[in-house]
DNA sequence: CGAATTTGACCGGCGC
DNA sequence: GCGCCGGTCAAATTCG
């Protein structure tokens, strides 16, 4: 659960309330082919700054300094591995900053593999929790110690039936504050979680922001 | 008492 | 083949 990052980006108008992670799940969830627009495109930053909402909601709580980054943005499950995420340390700055990346002129050795499409992202998130509350339920299946790097790296599955999607978190050695949450696959369902009650969100966060 | 987490074992891929 | 490494399994344990 986190605080910082559930209320930050409210949406606008539509039926469910979504956090700013939420937000960008939908995104990749909904429209399949996005990352296709992402690749043709040649994206390398996509802000969101432009949400007004989010920049509002900024400034009312400037002490939940959550800047994501997806830094990783892939179609197949073998063109990445974990060297192959750079983290933009320059985008760490104070601003609400989203940048995807594609990773695809990173191809490794082997020809065109086209094997399973497994959609691969990656968050990089300033908080001071590990686990990110993105609406889903999930379930932790594993932690193995990371080379070159003081914190380990927690498993995560998705707990609905019959939904594959898995996540890792990772906290960078480098710098504590950011958390990595790589997101792995689609989600087959709509999000678990009610986060409508968005004053009791604001209740939570106060805990964390009143000292 | 069922669900979730912990943690060492296990497994497959890869480089040597 | 061997060892390393990242990822997963599953029994034991803890939690709600």
């Amino acid at each position: 659960m986190n605080p910082f990052t559930t209320p930050i980006f409210e949406s606008s108008s539509s039926s469910s309330k979504n956090s700013h992670t939420n937000l960008l799940m939908n995104m990749m969830n909904n429209q399949s082919n996005l990352h296709h627009q992402i690749f043709q495109d040649e994206y390398h930053t996509t802000s969101i700054n432009n949400n007004n909402k989010a920049a509002g909601m900024m400034e009312m709580f400037p002490r939940s300094t959550t800047s994501s980054t997806i830094i990783n943005y892939n179609t197949t499950r073998d063109d990445v591995d974990d060297d192959d995420i750079d983290i933009d340390e320059a985008s760490n700055s104070k601003a609400i900053t989203t940048t995807i990346e594609a990773a695809a002129g990173k191809k490794k050795g082997a020809g065109e593999n086209s094997k399973c499409r497994k959609p691969k992202y990656a968050f990089q998130t300033r908080s001071q929790v590990d686990i990110l509350d993105d609406g889903y339920r999930w379930r932790k299946y594993g932690q193995k110690a990371v080379k070159n790097n003081k914190f380990p790296r927690s498993y995560y599955r998705c707990t609905h039936q019959g939904c594959n999607v898995k996540k890792q978190i990772q906290r960078l050695s480098k710098d504590e504050s950011i958390v990595v949450t790589t997101y792995e696959g689609n989600h087959s369902h709509p999000i678990d979680k009610s986060t409508d009650n968005f004053e009791h969100i604001l209740t939570q966060m106060q805990i964390y922001t009143s000292y």
